[in-house]
DNA sequence: GTGGTTACTTAGTACTCCATTA
DNA sequence: TAATGGAGTACTAAGTAACCAC
């Protein structure tokens, strides 16, 4: 299988370069659907091994297991089946291994196996520093996981003092508050007031404070409850749903169900078998039993007036007038004063989605077995609220009840029910500029920077392990290598059927890689190509360790393509070796350390230092964009790109054209000038130079922006930046050249990371 | 070791809003 | 003034990983 390499980034090392996804994933169906036979026969027979003496043993499975040994000629047709059961033939596997494992290890030796190159480049200083700045503020400390049983340390008594100031004001504060809760009603007149203290609580530095012991998440928590959706408005009259070409008025329920059918009539989705098979089982749920009876057919159902009754609707909220809009708008904002913050700890924060998800029919990603199931309305009673037990529990709507209430603080969310279509959890926790989600994520970075100090280490550990004799050791430093070195994700294990099959790490399969003696040049190529999260597409060939080459071969001897690769290996097996490696170390730490390595890495690397701004910013992309491209963080191509490039290009033109022009005039103005020798025709020169000035500066701007619009074409930034970037980085590096960090990050990002923006000076080191 | 449950982070896409341009 | 386009936001699916009982 080949794949076309989409991004063309001179920066950017080869290795890490991944392929686009979007328009092969189609390829995978077919793989997909193989593999999911395969596993049912698996599953059949992890079953029969389970109950052995069971009277399950039907006739599918007799067939079954005849179908096996005809597959396994070699007659180990029990092989492979499970992980974690088939002791005997590990053993023999091993035995096997181990034989031709010693003569390969030989012979590595008298080949001169050398010490192998450098996984990343990596700045000189092996070990971790930490910056000047954080050295001179204890207080602003880098958090450390280790201490388990965090004790608010001493720090700096100046500290403490601003500490304990910040809390009597916070004190004095949450008085006023509750006052004010109590009698409610606040007069509109103090506006000035309110927005003192809402910038009071904006500039609130909760990373100077003590933290919380572990697994204490706040102490007070208080909270109005979710928003539900707004009740179904049953169709006009004059708009028909017709069956086998005659009207029928479909009962409430149907016709609601009908209608999520109709508004996504438009989308490819409606056009798949296993939506419209899904969507078509469970609309007739809702149905009446007439109904049901009649409706045997999504066929023969015609939704299409319903569909044009949703697109003039749709059409007529963007025709509304001013007026109405701001209405809509001022809706929305009461609505979210009322419901979109919280009270934890003395201070008011944002929660991030307070609206319970409406019904609709469920759209998974990929090749999804549940898509066009219906996603049920959530009620009150599907809900449980958590708050603490001194604050006013937030009343259910009038003649509904709550399913429970819990005084739950050892967890950070407000609100939870139960999804019906993979029957998991959803909740409503508090937006990422909150306490909370900052904490975590601060402390996030810096489990990476431990990392930092011992990844040495740990690269040495499994390139030993690669050698031992044990298979389950092999697998496991072998995954570990690809998880450091391609930012390949856990993979952990999922139930079959339940979602599409995509894959992560531990979870590849043989028919994920192809193995290549020589590509290209060079020598053990690995070449990788499978689904990963949201069924992208990771598609890359990377020249591999000769040593890491040879154990894949050992791995993928007498196998299926539909078998698990690292069949002696799943996540909680990696991540308890990794935990006794480094406390607090799991696979995704290795995403995050890899990631905002690169970043530190690329800014070094590409920042010139006469460039102006929108040159350095660029370089920033660039570097933003070595790592997404890393982490294979893609984007369907947006629809306007082509256009929009367009439309760039003849700017550019007519800017061209425009300097060419103010070029022509300068030249004469200097003629001019050295004809007539006079302070206005100077003047003029002086003006026209500046005018061309400014010209090539807008050109530059222009054509900067050009560049980087066509290098992030298929590439998603804000992915990486949002979640696997140290945000000290950025903010050092914006402090070291002068660039403001606004341009860096918008009004949210800049909320969301206040704690590295307040903390961060230029010679951060991560 | 396994399977189920829970809590939380990470992810791409659809939609919305607002500034700019024709 | 309407159309356009891009940035920002909302939404929610899909991951990771810890914990627990057996």
């Amino acid at each position: 299988m080949s794949g076309d390499q989409l991004h063309n980034d001179s920066q950017i090392e080869a290795d890490f370069r991944a392929n686009d996804s979007h328009k092969h994933k189609d390829k995978h169906k077919d793989r997909e659907h193989r593999h999911k036979e395969h596993k049912k026969d698996k599953e059949k027979d992890r079953e029969k091994s389970k109950h052995s003496n069971s009277e399950h043993k039907d006739s599918s499975e007799k067939k079954h297991k005849e179908k096996e040994k005809t597959k396994h000629k070699d007659g180990s047709s029990e092989k492979h089946k499970d992980k974690h059961k088939d002791r005997d033939k590990e053993k023999r596997k091993e035995e096997k291994s181990k034989s031709s494992g010693d003569v390969k290890i030989k012979k590595e030796k008298e080949n001169g196996f050398s010490s192998p190159p450098r996984i990343k480049d990596e700045p000189d200083d092996d070990g971790y520093y930490a910056s000047p700045k954080e050295d001179s503020k204890p207080l602003k400390r880098p958090r450390e996981e280790d201490d388990d049983e965090y004790k608010p340390k001493k720090i700096k008594t100046e500290d403490i003092k601003k500490s304990k100031k910040r809390k009597q004001e916070e004190e004095e504060d949450n008085k006023a508050k509750k006052t004010k809760s109590k009698d409610k009603k606040v007069p509109e007149g103090d506006n000035k007031k309110k927005k003192q203290k809402k910038e009071e609580e904006q500039k609130w530095k909760w990373w100077e404070e003590e933290r919380y012991p572990e697994g204490i998440k706040w102490k007070f928590l208080e909270h109005k409850g979710p928003v539900f959706a707004p009740p179904y408005e049953p169709l006009p009259e004059n708009v028909k749903f017709y069956y086998d070409g005659k009207v029928m008025k479909l009962s409430p329920k149907a016709e609601e169900v009908a209608t999520f059918f109709a508004k996504m009539l438009d989308h490819e989705y409606t056009t798949k078998d296993i939506f419209r098979k899904n969507f078509f089982k469970d609309w007739r749920k809702e149905m009446t039993s007439e109904e049901k009876s009649t409706i045997t057919n999504l066929n023969k159902c015609d939704f299409s007036q319903m569909s044009q009754y949703f697109k003039a609707q749709s059409e007529a909220r963007k025709q509304m007038s001013k007026e109405e809009k701001q209405k809509i708008k001022e809706e929305n904002e009461r609505l979210l004063k009322e419901y979109g913050f919280c009270i934890m700890d003395n201070h008011k924060e944002r929660i991030a989605n307070f609206k319970i998800e409406p019904p609709g029919l469920f759209r998974g990603r990929g090749n999804h077995p549940k898509m066009g199931m219906l996603k049920r309305r959530i009620m009150p009673e599907d809900i449980i609220i958590n708050c603490s037990k001194d604050s006013k529990v937030p009343p259910p709507p009038p003649g509904h009840k709550w399913k429970e209430v819990r005084h739950d603080n050892k967890v950070t969310w407000l609100v939870s029910w139960t999804e019906n279509i993979q029957g998991s959890i959803k909740y409503i926790m508090l937006n990422p500029s909150s306490r909370i989600k900052g904490e975590k994520d601060w402390q996030k970075y810096e489990t990476a920077r431990r990392l930092k100090k011992c990844v040495d280490k740990i690269r040495n550990q499994y390139r030993e392990d690669w050698k031992s004799k044990e298979m389950k050791v092999r697998q496991r430093a072998v995954a570990l290598y690809f998880i450091d070195k391609l930012a390949l994700r856990a993979g952990n294990e999922k139930e079959e059927g339940e979602t599409a099959d995509t894959v992560g790490c531990c979870s590849l399969r043989v028919e994920h890689i192809n193995l290549h003696p020589e590509l290209d040049g060079q020598e053990y190529m690995v070449e990788f190509d499978f689904l990963g999260k949201d069924s992208i597409r990771y598609y890359n060939k990377v020249p591999v360790e000769k040593r890491v080459f040879k154990n894949l071969q050992l791995f993928m001897e007498n196998k299926q393509p539909e078998d698990d690769l690292f069949d002696r290996l799943n996540t909680s097996i990696l991540n308890k070796h990794l935990q006794d490696l480094m406390e607090g170390l799991t696979a995704k730490v290795f995403r995050t350390y890899n990631a905002s390595i690169t970043l530190q890495q690329q800014l070094k690397e590409l920042t010139t230092p006469d460039e102006n701004i929108p040159a350095k910013i660029l370089s920033y992309n660039r570097a933003n964009r070595a790592v997404a491209i890393l982490c294979n963080h893609q984007r369907a191509p947006p629809k306007t790109f082509e256009k929009s490039m367009m439309n760039l290009q003849t700017k550019i033109d007519a800017k061209k054209d425009q300097l060419a022009d103010a070029r022509r005039e300068l030249k004469s103005a200097k003629a001019d000038a050295k004809v007539r020798r006079d302070e206005k025709s100077k003047k003029t020169v002086e003006s026209k130079k500046k005018a061309v000035q400014r010209i090539e500066e807008q050109l530059m701007k222009l054509e900067v922006q050009a560049t980087d619009r066509e290098e992030n074409k298929q590439i998603a930034l804000g992915t990486s930046k949002l979640n696997y970037l140290d945000p000290r980085i950025s903010v050092a590096w914006c402090k070291k050249w002068g660039i403001p960090v606004e341009k860096i990050y918008n009004k949210t990002q800049r909320e969301k990371f206040a704690w590295a923006i307040d903390m961060a000076d230029e010679d951060y080191e991560f």
